[in-house]
DNA sequence: ATGGCCTTAGTTTAAGGA
């Protein structure tokens, strides 16, 4: 099974690369970050003509998460949450759905903005709830695999210029501290499993020539439960639809499971 | 050089993203 993570940044704008990319991926399960419009607007009958059904968190704007997933894979239909239970949160960052015995999560971190803001401040609480209910989750589920935008950089080598950004938001200690927290409730970053190019990234600035100059970031994860990492064959990023007109300014991610 | 670009809302400039 291939799952795979994109935040498209307006699935209105974004919606020809979705269904482009997911005919030349041959993805079997796609979660969206930034769908950025209300359930009513969103492709539903569209996807599903292109063989995709879907299940979505929409809010008008910004946020809005979403997993697209290939016409028959087994999903339970009373196993989707939407939000992290118990934090209440106006902003549509997270949905969960099992499919073929395996519990994919879809989410939209917080961006942050900058260590000592309100909105940072924010981030580091929507960890925390995060951080809890996913080691609930993986009690559940202990084939789970957490797919999405997680806007932080790991480490310094997930970082085009570790020396211009150190410190700041997505690269700060305190954001990095709590993906290890993640990883030690029993996580693998799947990329990390296998060998790819130095400065090999997720996403890059539309400033500034940044993907040009590969001057980005690599914060878009597929992280897999020890039960899913074993199985795991591969973990890429694909850099050809940044390449394309009118892009995110993410590139999708992909892993091979079971 | 503290900006640069893109999307949304909505109508003209501002907020948010990362």
């Amino acid at each position: 099974m291939k799952i795979a993570t994109w935040n498209v940044n307006s699935l209105k704008v974004r919606q020809q690369h979705v269904t482009d990319w997911l005919e030349t991926s041959q993805t079997d399960v796609l979660c969206l970050q930034e769908l950025k419009l209300p359930d009513e607007k969103f492709p539903r009958a569209e996807l599903e003509a292109k063989g995709y059904r879907s299940w979505f968190a929409g809010q008008k704007t910004y946020n809005g998460v979403g997993i697209l997933v290939r016409e028959g894979l087994v999903v339970d239909e009373t196993s989707i949450v939407r939000n992290i239970p118990g934090f209440e949160d106006p902003q549509q960052r997270v949905i969960a759905a099992t499919i073929e015995g395996v519990r994919i999560i879809s989410a939209y971190f917080p961006n942050g903005q900058a260590p000592g803001t309100e909105k940072f401040a924010y981030k580091l609480r929507w960890l925390d709830a995060l951080h809890d209910w996913i080691s609930g989750e993986l009690a559940q589920h202990p084939k789970l695999a957490l797919l999405g935008d997680y806007n932080i950089a790991p480490e310094d080598r997930d970082v085009h210029d570790p020396k211009a950004w150190e410190g700041q938001n997505l690269v700060s200690p305190e954001e990095r501290a709590q993906f290890v927290r993640l990883v030690e409730l029993g996580l693998v970053d799947a990329f990390r499993k296998f060998e790819h190019p130095e400065k090999t990234f997720t996403w890059w600035d539309y400033r500034m020539l940044a993907f040009r100059r590969n001057a980005g970031l690599r914060i878009d994860h597929i992280l897999l439960s020890n039960a899913l990492a074993g199985s795991c064959t591969s973990c890429d990023v694909d850099r050809v639809p940044r390449k394309w007109d009118q892009p995110s300014d993410h590139a999708p991610v992909i892993a091979e499971i079971g």
